[in-house]
RNA sequence: GCGGGCGUGGCGGAAUUGGUAGACGCGCUGGUUUUAGGUACCAGUGGCGAAAGUCGUGGGGGUUCAAGUCCCUCCGCCCGCACCA
């Protein structure tokens, strides 16, 4: 038997597959199409383990339903803007743009060599003007419809990549990226109106059924919708007042306006106006806020038992009882980002609330009274109620429940002008400038005359600039010469450009629609867009489960207002990948090593350089820092592609964690071994044997249909794992028939071939070849996926368990579905079973057919 | 703190949704082939027990003819969000 080279063999069908463009979409739409899709990578210049997974998961499905008669879409290309090119522009003085096409070509052969099944027709990066102009184009007609504006804001400036991040980009006070303490500047900054679509976007998770749970409760609490109202509290001008004092109203938003009866004092964030205002004539307020903002949010979870405040001695009326008035403290509890920056504090049923009260001895009212408790010994200490129950000490609203006087409390706001009903987000408005060079240009030009001046769409794509300088810190396209100079559209006059680029999320928004569409002058046809959107299934990390997930959701709704296409929800389908690990090494010194590095030698592990003990130590997420990463080029170079996918899909079910091992490296590349040689048994009958239908070769054709049919659902429900356990014990099942009969051999052929084209989606390279090894002329990708014969998956006998009290005593074969009283006679004749009786009559005989018989005495 | 998930052999994991726990693989043990190592093949492999048996799905309790699966409770690990008013 010819010993083949996995690398040999896997170019030979690399190259056949594209030389025939086995995997170009058809424009045949009358077939069912099935979109599948990966997160694109980032061309950092080498693939790695994540991407395996990622890939290897993506391109099963897409093999099965290409199989199954689906036109397939399955693309691939670059999110190719971003930090590491201008970080590389600076520490080599490489240009960014010739650094990422560097990259994208070694990534690119990288991933040709796993022999993924996807249409190369389709590639593009983002970083090409042909495809950033049309979100030029986008966001000019997001501005005509007011869904992007530009506001001056404080934002979060990450001191060590110079730029602005969006809220959901600081993760801990810190950037997500850089890890740098994240700074508040106020800046000129271009946002989208994401939430003109919170609520949609938060009723249509429940939509999402084909999302996992966490993912759809993660972008649920992300969104943080909440009802309430919002409450006017009119200040009270003190005596002795001056110029300076604050005047007019504090406005608060709560989500509990039934508590206005309890509520015991005002707190506003030290960030609000009225605290600014406030301190700029009290140095001690001013010494209070400087230590709210120095406690910052970094400590949060150290600071957060204690509650502080700084009375500032100025009061409010409370809108409902007259004559009540509330003082007004600055608290460290309260968030300026957060609803009106500013709450009423009702302590008996806030725990925050409750805490601040105790701490500063403010009066504490129960206004909600559980049911089983009694109002006239109910009182409130330590602990704030929060439970359900019923209005008390709230005047007509005495006896209603939470709700009901929740209505109650917004209509009597609403009555006398002291409030409104409202409903606050946590969301905010995307902000998508960037002070950035390695990024789509935003297609703005600023006239001293005219303004702010959209470019038009007849001059775009506003291009970036070649011939840039890294060396002077700070945005290069703010630095360069000329690029910035341009003339106004409209009056043409001198005018600047804007200087920022888009936030890199933007062309991750759209590009699954640029897939479908990927020539198009107009970024992309509706016609095409409509007939492949949504994707069916889409595949990626989790880290991504609100960024890039929500920004795409919300891009297709913007984009559907601008009539780009009708569409809500980009992805119909979601997995999200489990992360790949692997033990980590360390010396004696503690410096992390490569698995590459050490050997193990019984239980222990040395270094194979220096011979020295090695701490082995806990199984972590492969990262460069701690050196617990194995190469994908170099597994592919030693094992094939087919065999680091197939282990990929083996034991870990996709959306867990799985561990990367060199023994299952080895079990999975054995088992291909294995397979392999079946396929060069030259004792099998020739090709075109039809299939046996009766005797002594049946068992091993059930086994077969088993096999698809099984391997089938497995696939269809995502159970990878499963479905390699089903190769398993198929190939089983064909080497425990011995027999060479010729009805035997017949089936083994049978066997043989449905093994082959089971495996195909999970090792198509060596499957391809036995294809032909067989005798097949066609290639095994443009076969037909195998249909199982659901009459030959059923056995006719059954082994059921006999119990006795619910204990297991004896295992019977009956013929399937045989009557109940046949398997109970069945049962009771056991010897083994009568042994357990010992005379005693049964008093009962339960019997589940086909499965188990339970005899109760 | 709130929300979610998980806990099954030495290991990764199965278990048709309440019906024979441990599929399949890794590892391990023994054997065959081989000068030897490796490969390949055969057999075995949850614990205890010579066996009959008996115990066993994080601990405890419950429902049921029957519980890994449902309920209560406790413990441990992981993830997400967080002074969100």
């Amino acid at each position: 038997m010819p010993q083949q080279n996995p690398k040999f063999l896997e170019k030979k069908w690399q190259e056949r597959w594209a030389n025939a463009g086995s995997f170009t979409a058809s424009q045949d739409k009358s077939k069912p199409k099935y979109y599948v899709l990966e997160m694109f990578p980032y061309p950092s210049g080498r693939i790695h383990m994540g991407h395996v997974r990622n890939y290897t998961l993506g391109d099963v499905l897409a093999r099965f339903y290409r199989a199954k008669g689906y036109n397939v879409l399955h693309p691939m290309g670059w999110d190719a803007f971003g930090l590491p090119a201008e970080n590389a522009a600076i520490e080599r003085g490489e240009h960014p743009a010739r650094w990422t096409k560097q990259n994208i070509t070694s990534m690119r052969n990288q991933l040709k060599s796993m022999g993924l099944s996807y249409d190369w027709d389709r590639e593009f990066a983002t970083c090409e003007p042909s495809y950033y102009q049309h979100e030029q184009l986008m966001f000019l007609k997001f501005l005509e419809k007011g869904l992007a504006y530009r506001k001056e804001s404080w934002v979060n400036w990450d001191p060590e990549e110079n730029t602005v991040l969006a809220n959901e980009q600081v993760v801990d006070g810190r950037g997500w990226r850089s890890g740098a303490v994240v700074e508040r500047r106020r800046l000129s900054q271009w946002f989208l109106k994401i939430t003109k679509y919170a609520d949609d976007l938060l009723a249509s998770i429940d939509k999402l059924d084909k999302w996992p749970d966490r993912v759809r409760l993660m972008q649920h609490n992300w969104i943080g919708k909440s009802e309430g109202a919002r409450v006017k509290f009119k200040l009270i001008e003190p005596l002795g007042a001056t110029d300076a004092t604050p005047r007019g109203h504090i406005e608060v938003f709560t989500t509990r306006p039934d508590t206005l009866f309890g509520a015991s004092f005002i707190a506003v964030a030290a960030n609000h106006p009225l605290a600014t205002a406030f301190a700029d004539t009290n140095k001690e307020a001013a010494n209070f806020i400087a230590e709210c903002a120095k406690l910052g949010t970094s400590e949060a979870a150290v600071e957060t038992a204690e509650k502080r405040g700084f009375d500032t001695g100025l009061s409010v009326e409370h809108p409902l009882l007259h004559g009540k008035e509330l003082p007004v403290h600055i608290a460290n509890f309260v968030l300026m980002e957060y609803g009106t920056g500013a709450i009423f504090g009702c302590p008996a049923h806030d725990q925050r609330d409750l805490d601040f009260a105790n701490a500063y001895n403010l009066p504490v009212t129960p206004v909600v009274l559980p049911t089983d408790k009694d109002a006239s010994n109910f009182t409130i200490t330590d602990e704030a109620y929060t439970g359900p129950g019923k209005l008390i000490n709230s005047g007509d609203w005495n006896g209603l429940d939470i709700e009901a006087g929740k209505q109650a409390a917004i209509e009597a706001l609403e009555a006398i002008g002291a409030g409104n009903r409202e409903t606050t987000f946590r969301l905010r408005d995307w902000g998508v400038s960037r002070q950035r060079y390695w990024g789509c240009p935003i297609p703005i030009i600023y006239c001293d005359d005219c303004g702010t001046v959209p470019v038009p769409a007849a001059d775009l794509p506003v291009t970036l600039p070649e011939d840039v300088d890294f060396s002077t810190p700070g945005n290069p396209l703010a630095s360069h010469p000329t690029w910035k100079h341009t003339t106004c559209p409209c009056c043409g006059k001198a005018a600047i450009r804007e200087q920022d680029t888009f936030d890199t999320f933007f062309e991750s928004s759209w590009y699954f629609l640029r897939f479908a569409d990927p020539k198009s002058i107009h970024g992309f046809s509706r016609k095409e867009a409509e007939y492949w959107m949504p994707i069916d299934q889409y595949i990626g990390g989790v880290e991504h489960a609100v960024l890039h997930l929500l920004y795409s959701r919300f891009f297709t709704r913007a984009l559907s207002e601008v009539d780009y296409l009708d569409l809500a929800e980009p992805f119909a389908g979601l997995m999200t990948q489990g992360m790949v690990c692997h033990q980590t090494f360390q010396d004696k010194n503690g410096r992390w090593l490569f698995p590459s590095e050490v050997r193990q030698e019984g239980k222990s592990w040395r270094n194979i350089e220096t011979g020295d003990n090695v701490t082995a130590g806990r199984i972590e997420k492969m990262s460069k820092s701690k050196r617990n990463v194995v190469d994908p080029e170099i597994i592919i170079e030693s094992y094939g592609a087919d065999t680091a996918r197939l282990f990929m899909l083996s034991d870990s079910p996709p959306e867990r964690d799985m561990e990367w091992t060199e023994s299952g490296v080895e079990g999975a590349s054995r088992f291909l071994k294995r397979v392999h040689r079946m396929a060069n048994d030259s004792s099998l009958p020739a090709i075109g044997t039809p299939q046996p239908t009766h005797g002594d070769g049946i068992e091993l054709i059930r086994s077969a249909h088993k096999a698809i049919y099984n391997l089938s659902k497995d696939i269809e429900g995502f159970r990878f794992n499963r479905a390699v356990a089903q190769l398993h014990t198929l190939a089983n099942a064909i080497t425990d028939t011995k027999s060479t009969s010729p009805t035997v051999s017949a089936a083994r052929r049978f066997a043989i071939e449905t093994l082959v084209q089971l495996i195909s989606p999970l090792a198509p390279h060596i499957a391809e070849e036995m294809w032909e090894v067989l005798g097949h002329r066609t290639m095994l990708c443009d076969s037909k996926w195998p249909k199982a014969d659901e009459s030959l998956i059923a056995d006719n006998i059954v082994e059921v368990g006999i119990q006795v009290n619910g204990k297991l005593r004896d295992t019977i074969s009956l013929t399937r579905d045989c009557p109940k009283q046949e398997a109970e006679d069945a049962a009771l004749a056991s010897p083994t079973i009568l042994r357990y009786l010992e005379n005693q009559t049964p008093k009962r005989v339960i019997v589940v057919p086909n499965r188990i018989i339970n005899v109760v005495v």
